[in-house]
RNA sequence: GCGCUUGUAGCUCAGCUGGAUAGAGCAACGGACUUCUAAUCCGUAGGUCACAGGUUCGAAUCCUGUCAAGCGUACCA
């Protein structure tokens, strides 16, 4: 609809121009958006405000003679006012509108997606937790939130790829074996403490018991008499503590993701960079290019100069590499794999890892607009308005497996989608099982419902949705200003998508749906949809249908399920 | 110190690539079920958009500064 008036504006201007009524035929980009109050119409332009400045007139004669050159061939336009400082209001028939609907039933599914991303490969990369512990609350914002934005590209017209980062090197695996090993050791009455720098929890009790069981006398045969040793990485006992603990804690991982809902295209590690030798291939290449430079018996990448505060190091004194040392080769690893764009999303708290990474692509010849990063705030776990105890030290925490069994993955997926993601969310663990208007997700999915009761009840009148979805249905009898403003909501549906996809942010969505489902609610008890007038009736299943139709292609996108009764 | 993010109703937040009278929900108060699901709706009330300047026809929105909160600023991951 927006496109089609900025055309009548652009024809009305042009024929001016022709007419000799405006001086330049230079038409800078308008706005056209749908005003906050219906006194100022169904569509809005600044046209004659911005071409003030080209025309060298006042707004408000601009606006008179491009209304005065318009051509409404369609017939759709009932008024045309000019107001305020220039904006020009067009006053749009009811039958302007209907058009819409129809296109909503035949597109059906589809209705909303776009070519935008013309077929353009992304990669997203997120939660990437590391497989030392189980995934909490904060996994579970940015799981949501990677899923969601990578379905709204796919579906925005880019070719997705979603992708999880296993971070299965390094110091926090050997940590994580010394853990289970001291934990096991305990297990056979071994007077040892576990030290403070190892993970608390109790599932590395649970880990630790499992082993005793399924291969204590073989793991009990590794064990030698100096305690002091215990802590040596090399010990067999810690490596098989490791291993067996990190593929342990990744499958509940992947368990916990799955029960939320949460898909990957791939599952990335990053000991498999170390094992093909890319990492080292690429520092080397940095090397040659004297990117990479020795310092203070340590390797440093000159990211300073491309953008970071200083330089970092990638290869430490004793000789072991850096978390950003993989991070380098996992990252150029990604582009040269043939994706043209690629997006992680990360925990607010690593913000200060974007410049570091963008040098890095910088210096490789990447253009960093190439790169997105979405930084996810904090959550803030509740319970009824107070904070649930959190304590990683002590190994208490509740995790994201035990929020999705008590209030299930559909509230949880659209809390975690409430707030945009650069503001921190409260999660109210009380809220999110309440079935009040508090608890958004009801409200949505409550619309859904609705309109699947009145669909089963027409047809328990005789009347198939076949009937009311047809092409050729006449909805002329669709009057109520609740009608044409639902109707006008839904024609949006499309520019929502692209404004998501263009931001990366949901939330755009999750705002538009609320929208949508409040005017529904209000359409809902203030008119009845199935009445003894047949052609009413139908027009009206009409348009719920379509309701609905917009209602689940939005809530498929969140992976949140729409009901057909509650 | 420097950098990033945030500051909007009593509370939680939208609105931010400049537009007309700044919007929801919760909490408060008053109403609506003989009806397609009341998990809903309607109404009342609530504001120095942190503060001060600047840019212009026009600023919650952009720029600068101040104040406040959170985070970051490792040869940690």
């Amino acid at each position: 609809m927006k496109k089609l008036i900025k055309k009548i504006i652009i024809l009305g201007a042009k024929k001016a121009f022709q007419k000799g009524l405006l001086k330049a035929d230079i038409f800078p980009n308008m706005n056209i958006e749908q005003p906050r109050h219906d006194a100022h119409g169904d569509l809005s332009t600044n046209f004659a405000m911005i071409s003030a400045g080209v025309q060298k007139m006042p707004p408000r004669k601009i606006a008179e003679i491009v209304i005065s050159c318009i051509n409404d061939s369609n017939g759709i336009i009932k008024k045309i006012e000019i107001a305020g400082p220039g904006f020009i209001n067009f006053f749009l028939k009811d039958q302007a509108w209907y058009p819409f609907l129809k296109k909503i039933h035949d597109q059906n599914k589809n209705f909303g997606s776009l070519d935008y991303g013309k077929g353009e490969k992304v990669l997203i990369e997120f939660v990437s937790a590391n497989p030392t512990g189980p995934l909490h609350v904060g996994h579970g914002r940015g799981a949501v939130v990677g899923d969601t934005v990578g379905n709204i590209l796919a579906f925005a017209g880019f070719d997705v790829q979603k992708e999880y980062y296993i971070n299965d090197s390094g110091q926090q695996i050997k940590t994580l074996g010394i853990s289970v090993w001291i934990r096991f050791l305990q297990s056979l009455g071994h007077d040892i403490e576990l030290p403070k720098d190892c993970y608390q929890g109790n599932y590395i009790n649970d880990i630790a018991l499992e082993l005793n069981k399924k291969m204590g006398v073989e793991l009990a045969k590794l064990i030698t008499k100096n305690k002091a040793e215990v802590e040596k990485d090399k010990k067999d006992g810690i490596l098989i503590c490791a291993k067996y603990a990190a593929e342990k804690i990744l499958k509940n991982i992947k368990h916990d993701l799955t029960c939320f809902g949460v898909k990957f295209n791939n599952w990335f590690s990053e000991q498999s960079m170390y094992d093909s030798g890319l990492v080292m291939e690429t520092i080397e290449k940095f090397k040659k290019k004297n990117i990479i430079y020795e310092k203070d018996k340590a390797w440093w990448f000159k990211t300073k100069n491309l953008g970071d505060e200083k330089d970092r190091v990638v290869i430490k004194k004793n000789s072991l590499t850096t978390y950003f040392a993989s991070d380098i080769a996992y990252h150029l690893e990604k582009f040269t794999r043939g994706f043209d764009r690629v997006i992680d999303v990360w925990g607010a708290d690593h913000h200060g890892y974007i410049k570091r990474i963008n040098a890095c692509l910088d210096a490789s010849g990447i253009k960093t607009n190439k790169f997105d990063v979405i930084l996810i705030q904090l959550v803030n776990l509740l319970r009824d308005g107070e904070p649930v105890a959190m304590s990683t030290r002590a190994g208490e925490f509740v995790t994201l497996k035990n929020i999705i069994d008590e209030v299930g993955s559909d509230a949880a997926r659209f809390i975690f989608l409430s707030r945009s993601f650069d503001s921190s969310l409260d999660f109210d663990l009380k809220v999110a099982k309440q079935k009040t208007n508090e608890n958004p997700v009801y409200y949505v999915q409550y619309v859904h419902a609705r309109i699947a009761g009145i669909m089963a009840k027409a047809l328990s009148c005789g009347i198939n949705s076949d009937v009311y979805s047809d092409s050729n249905l006449d909805v002329s009898s669709l009057k109520e200003l609740e009608e044409i403003k639902l109707i006008k909501i839904l024609t949006m549906f499309p520019e929502i998508i692209k404004k998501s996809a263009e931001t990366l942010n949901p939330h755009v969505i999750f705002t538009y749906l609320m929208t949508l489902a409040s005017a529904f609610h209000g359409y809902y008890n203030k008119h009845k949809v199935i009445t003894e007038d047949k052609d009413l009736t139908l027009a009206r299943l009409c348009l719920v249908f379509a309701v609905k139709k917009v209602i689940g292609n939005s809530l498929f996108l969140f992976g949140v399920s729409a009901p057909d009764s509650m």
